[in-house]
DNA sequence: GACTAATACCTAGTTATGCTAGGTATGGAA
DNA sequence: TTCCATACCTAGCATAACTAGGTATTAGTC
């Protein structure tokens, strides 16, 4: 379960810009070290809703050669919903991590 | 949302000894200067799944003058559980921190 | 030429979680 | 006696993420 902060985590996949959702999803992958190696089902949705919300836009590209691919970008609105997405997370982060007991209990 | 780390939350605020439903609910919203103040609603019926889980048990109490009370304690499962919980937790806030680009985007 | 794996997209339906919104009851203070 | 804080409870709702299926193309292997 990504617990409410996939959201987040798709928006800054595509901060650094458009890519499609296969990419996003292996973007994802590696850039948690394979601690977030979400289904297609759980991304593809979160797309969907994300252009529903008006924060991010599609487009279909075929590149030569290739397979079709919808493209996403991040909108002005989906910037702007990232930077409160990570400030809660921020805010979150901190509250668990104290609740927990200093956070820094596991290193590595 | 909690975002499915309540259980966590709740766990390690008994941590430090027995504690009654209600009097949970102080100790979170005062130990994460009130980030986190959990409805009635979403706190009893978590402490009850617990309990089935085997991670809690309860005893009725009435202290002298004082209304009846439900108190928790953990169970050696529920110990090991805050264990495991503390675990994913520190993996999962790892991992979004660096999806979010650092994590230290928001000091205070 | 046939088969398989990887790429690339999709959705219906299930599950769990947390919350809303209601309810009950007691003790102390105004 | 009225109100607030304490103290418990539950039914039902909304949402999120996942399971488990489906389609189709390209590239590589046998």
């Amino acid at each position: 379960m990504l617990k409410g902060h996939l959201d987040a985590i798709v928006l800054a996949a595509l901060e650094a810009g458009p890519a499609h959702g296969y990419a996003i999803i292996e973007t994802i992958k590696k850039a948690s070290s394979a601690t977030f190696d979400l289904p297609e089902g759980t991304v593809y949705p979160a797309l969907h809703r994300l252009e529903v919300a008006g924060l991010l836009t599609s487009a279909w590209t075929t590149p030569p050669g290739g397979r079709k691919r919808r493209v996403y970008s991040l909108t002005r609105n989906g910037t702007a919903a990232l930077a409160e997405r990570r400030k809660s997370w921020s805010k979150f982060s901190r509250a668990v991590d104290t609740m927990l007991g200093g956070g820094q209990a596991w290193p590595a």
